[in-house]
DNA sequence: TATCAATCTAGACTATGGTCTAATAGTGTT
DNA sequence: AACACTATTAGACCATAGTCTAGATTGATA
């Protein structure tokens, strides 16, 4: 009796992949999330989830924040990566982070149920073009992304538009709140990351792909 | 009767290609220079230069920057690269910025003359390591360097600076000016670069791995 | 419910960043 | 030699970034 759970924004393809599923596991249970903050609670709800099939990209949530998120918060879950892209950087990148699997939108049912019945085992899966060049991810690039996990989901989303190259007031505008509640969440953010300026900020996350 | 120019801030290293060339080519006339500056004076004197052997690391330049520089003012004339190290992706930014060959330090003698020999008669060449993955580099990236040509050495070096994520304070004590001045080119920067704020600066030169 | 801890919020203040103007020095041209 | 052109320099001035302090809100726990 497999209890899975489902994020991922867009409602067709949650129903597409419950059918999928269906059709090939019996005895299945499913929960559904549609964002992070969604994924989270339903994690924290239900303890005894065995695997969570997480979309890379959600609103919300930066493509790798959501993944090192909850691998932060559950780090025996097994996460199996759902993603229509299928770039060998992103993957390798999703599995140097803990993600067991990298599963991309476009494999035909049958085949994500072997890869998802790979990862239950506690193996790693990947898409086959992707088996070759999965690059290791250096000791520093795990310690960074450690400390991004430290970040407030509302922090996150401050460096991401950091990342953008955005001012204050223009990032103050995009997420509703006042400049100076920005520089707040910078100067935290500096200080979970360990820099001091918001040039060092900008390359620590480009550094992660974030 | 070859003509080369030698650029490496290496004496010795100079001396040894000098040597190894001699052996293999005979009639040839060697020029040297060892930095960016007195490599761009020499290509300003003799005008008959056949071929520029340029070292990727020099004093006083970013790795690609020279690269960039000489193709800017000298787009005809045959550049082949001389490095230390030979990883993929520089290989692959180095033929995308125009050089026609790459060649490692560590090459045996009779390999540098037949790699030169082949770039002499206009085509590329690479290390056979580095020959399958030659990735394209964008559009985007094109103009971007392009862009990065018209910056003078001072503030390229000011550019390098920002990379690193010092403050204008810090770059001003590095290049010995004051910080007014670096304050300036830095102005200046952003209008040849097209963008607006320290932060997009520096992720131009993360985009072009300066 | 009371309480503790963490997050989010923001105002006041200081430091740093960035623009404008302009003088100086070097380079190539006529 | 006089000229225009450009790089480099820097001071004065204003805008943006960043720190410190502190109140409000939320969530977990006793």
């Amino acid at each position: 009796m497999a209890k899975f759970l489902i994020a991922d924004d867009h409602p067709l393809f949650r129903e597409a992949l419950q059918g999928a599923l269906a059709n090939h596991f019996s005895e299945l249970t499913l929960r559904e999330a549609e964002d992070l903050d969604s994924t989270l609670t339903a994690l924290n709800k239900d303890d005894d989830v065995d695997l969570l099939l997480l979309d890379l990209h959600m609103p919300g949530s930066g493509d790798l924040y959501g993944l090192i998120r909850v691998r932060e918060d559950y780090p025996l879950l097994p996460v199996a990566i759902i993603s229509g892209s299928e770039d060998s950087s992103i993957v390798a990148k999703c599995i140097g982070f803990g993600a067991l699997g990298f599963i991309p939108k476009s494999l035909p049912s049958a085949e994500i149920a072997e890869a998802i019945d790979t990862i239950l085992q506690g193996d790693t899966w990947v898409p086959k073009e992707n088996r070759e060049r999965l690059d290791v991810i250096s000791d520093e690039d795990q310690q960074l992304a450690q400390k991004v996990s430290e970040l407030t989901p509302q922090q996150y989303r401050v460096l991401h538009f950091l990342h953008e190259g955005l001012l204050n007031k223009q990032i103050a505008y995009q997420l509703g709140i006042t400049e100076a509640t920005v520089k707040a969440h910078i100067t935290a953010i500096f200080r979970k990351l360990g820099v001091y300026s918001r040039t060092q900020a900008v390359l620590v996350a480009e550094r992660l792909q974030l």
